[in-house]
DNA sequence: AGAATAAAAGACCCTTATATCTTTATATTT
DNA sequence: AAATATAAAGATATAAGGGTCTTTTATTCT
């Protein structure tokens, strides 16, 4: 469905949320141990959520990455944009080119539910979400 | 979810059971060019398929993949069991190591649904649920 | 038997996803 | 100012998925 990238992302979004403090920034060393994620690759990708204007980082000793508080009004898609790109969401499930409630596959109605229920869930839920959901300890970050 | 290959191996056996007459054996280029996938690639699928029982075929003039009757009451997760195996219907939506219940990732549940929702399609719908569909017109196999 | 036909099989290639390594730039501390 | 810590950036490596090509094998037709 989206890409294991995708994932690694979501889940640095939020344990950056989880952790965020007035001006704390977070190495990108704690970040993958935390997570238990390749570090170098997880620095890529929060890179590259920079660049999206996602997060924030500083460069040099005490630096790394951080987020402010507006973060827990992000909505998940926003994520999955900026990373898969919505078209992530939309392929066929049996790999044809075009399909559609027009012309379906023999899956299409079946997976539609799927797909809208999950489109639903990263349009409406935010980050703060998902941050009260871990701090409860009814969901977790790492392995 | 499913990966491409899968998804044109479910294509071809809905297919051949839909061409499926008496003895009738179907060449890869005709397939190939009527549910408009790539040839040789559609061949090794299906080939596949046969290793696995799930299709029969003759080399020869006259060859080609075909079925038999008994096609119709095989339902869908044996073709995904064949080809990508049952594990990918239980990978972790945010790629962590280990997910369950017990121990969720934060889109867990919300995928959950999904995941069971397609799981039981593929479990409890057969080739001849799926052919039926095609005949209507109210599905369709080709771009 | 020989020619033609069609799938089987296996080697190979391309692209994308995933991951790592190296160098550079920047901020902080002393 | 110099040393140091740290992320950015970019090149490179690896693996998997997707796809193609060539040779072999089996079948049928003449």
């Amino acid at each position: 469905m989206i890409s294991k990238t995708c994932g690694y992302a979501i889940r640095g979004v939020i344990f950056l949320a989880l952790e965020n403090n007035i001006n704390k920034r977070i190495g990108i060393q704690e970040i993958a141990e935390e997570l238990k994620v390749p570090q170098q690759f997880m620095g890529k990708i929060l890179q590259e959520l920079v660049r999206k204007d996602i997060l924030k980082s500083t460069k040099g000793p005490h630096g790394g990455f951080y987020v402010n508080d507006s973060i827990l009004d992000l909505s998940l898609i926003r994520i999955v944009e900026a990373i898969d790109g919505l078209g992530v969401l939309k392929k066929c499930f049996l790999g044809r080119e075009e399909c559609s409630s027009e012309n379906p596959c023999p899956m299409h109605d079946e997976f539609e539910v799927c797909r809208s229920s999950i489109f639903e869930t990263f349009q409406s839920k935010n980050i703060r979400y998902f941050v009260e959901h871990i701090e409860d300890g009814t969901t977790f970050l790492a392995t």
